[in-house]
DNA sequence: CGTGTAAGGAATTCTGACACG
DNA sequence: CGTGTAAGGAATTCTGACACG
């Protein structure tokens, strides 16, 4: 699925899921086209980053946490 | 998929794929944002439609038989 | 009749930037 | 730092039409 579809699915804005993929959690690959392609799991991913950002938690300690 | 996926595997153009639709062979359902939706069983009908109109049976007759 | 193409619009995505606090 | 938005481009789809043979 593209990147719309996964910020419905999470309700986190496409801008959102760019920049934690830009910080370096690791959320998607890329299709021939450029675009960004997600399956089921990377949904899940997405969801426990915006979490734990929620919660106030910053995205560098959100990726150290995740090693 | 939508219809350059369906293009794309059956190597049937996406302008004879929604003329096929026009005539009356149903191929497709619309999705939400109008877009026509295939799924695996539809590619395998465009391509069984495919192979009879180029065997010259016009698409009345292969929508009769289709019956 | 089956198929190609140009036309104009809409929706989606991409990137890099400015904004704010 | 996390998030919004405007900017400009690219790819895909939609419809109705003109073209040809």
């Amino acid at each position: 699925m593209k990147i719309g579809e996964v910020a419905r699915r999470t309700g986190v804005a496409p801008r959102l899921v760019r920049y934690y993929e830009q910080q370096g959690l690791p959320t998607a690959e890329r299709a021939a086209d450029g675009y960004r392609r997600y399956d089921e799991a990377d949904v899940e991913r997405v969801e426990r980053v915006a979490g734990k950002v929620r919660a106030g938690i910053p995205t560098r300690l959100v990726k150290a946490a995740a090693r």
